[in-house]
DNA sequence: AACTATTTATAAGA
DNA sequence: TTCTTATAAATAGTT
């Protein structure tokens, strides 16, 4: 019982581990010190985290307070999110669905000020023909802008429907999430199973709420276990 | 010089921190810590990590490798994102330009459909018309359908020429990123500037990239300074 | 921001 | 992967 049993901790220095196996080891024990920290911050001083590692094997993992998504979203498009999607439960924004949400939101802004212009043009102009009591030539002028303004008409239109759908999609997506819990570890099998989603919108890919836990004894919320 | 000049550091349950000041203290030191491990996670063990955090009074920092855009991307998208953007630099892609460009294809689709629609319905009209050689009513009935398809095909080119500017845009933001380097600490400050965007899409925050570096010692890459 | 007594994380070894 | 142990590193409380 005289001899040291063990060499204990050796400093390193931090460069590449050369060793196939030892860097899959450290890969593993240092990932769960990240997100174990990464909890403990959240806990103690109430801030929201997210975290994703790549694996040298390209395998995905994620820790994320209140969710990965929520952070993703809130750090491509800031905190007043609850603007950005009227009707949603404000608990759960899904990054996906947000975009596509915004994006929508975007075009119309755009689309409606298109439409505003062309009205205007179409205005400009009736009153041009009803005054000089044009003939053929500007009467095929207004037949232009007037093609013109319904193009445009349709296209609003078009927008508002996609709009109203995306938004309608995006609610029933949030109603799902709310039935998942507030922190979230995800690790990545595999295999990954195919998303639950009725329609596709070309979004996700259905890694996070896989839950495997590589490890099994962190994570008590409010009290560490050491 | 024989009393103790500190009780050192003292046992701490993982629960939010009352005081107001200790939480702030505490957050700073622990998100540099954090952000330290996560760089020394990259660099031995060759992982990709991004890390988003925001401070209780909603300030967002990010530590990134190879960069927390790249790292959104990977995520949201999966590993073989050069495919998603044909002309781009596949060294580093970029979360929002690429999500853009994704929808406009998503709709750009979908529109084709439409319009392929619309087009096989004009032909059965035309096909009516001519076989029939209508009256007043039928001509009505086909400027109807005319019209709609004029409509489509506006639409139709109006998606063309923003998927091509999305598209341009994106391939500028591209290369403007690869001048960046490789590991990035972003901290935001209490004004960000604007976003050196010459075409807002609305998307963006202007945070990653202003380099603040709150602690001046950590990061030396290739060696720790521990 | 600096200082240390301690706690916590972890490199090696099994 | 999991456990152990010695030691490196992080950090709570204080100045």
């Amino acid at each position: 019982m005289v001899r040291k049993p063990s060499m204990g901790r050796q400093k390193i220095d931090i460069k590449r581990i050369e060793s196939e196996e030892a860097r899959q080891v450290c890969f593993s024990k240092r990932r769960a010190g990240l997100f174990k920290k990464a909890n403990e911050l959240s806990i103690l001083c109430g801030a929201e985290i997210g975290v994703i590692v790549f694996s040298p094997a390209g395998k995905p993992f994620s820790f994320g307070h209140p969710s990965v998504d929520s952070i993703i979203d809130r750090f491509l498009f800031g905190s007043p999110s609850p603007t950005t999607l009227p009707s949603a439960d404000p608990r759960m924004p899904v990054a996906r669905e947000m975009m596509v949400v915004h994006e929508f939101n975007q075009q119309y802004t755009v689309l409606t000020a298109l439409l505003e212009t062309e009205k205007r043009k179409k205005a400009v102009l009736e009153e041009a023909v009803r005054v000089k009591q044009a003939g053929e030539a500007a009467l095929w002028g207004a037949n232009i802008e007037e093609l013109s303004l319904g193009e445009l008409e349709s296209l609003h239109k078009s927008f508002e429907r996609l709009r109203r759908d995306v938004a309608m999609r995006a609610d029933q997506l949030v109603i799902e999430a709310a039935h998942t819990r507030s922190s979230s570890v995800a690790a990545a099998g595999s295999f990954v199973p195919p998303p639950p989603l009725g329609v596709n919108l070309g979004f996700g890919r259905g890694v996070e709420g896989s839950m495997a836990l590589p490890p099994p004894t962190f994570f008590g919320y409010g009290r560490g276990p050491f």
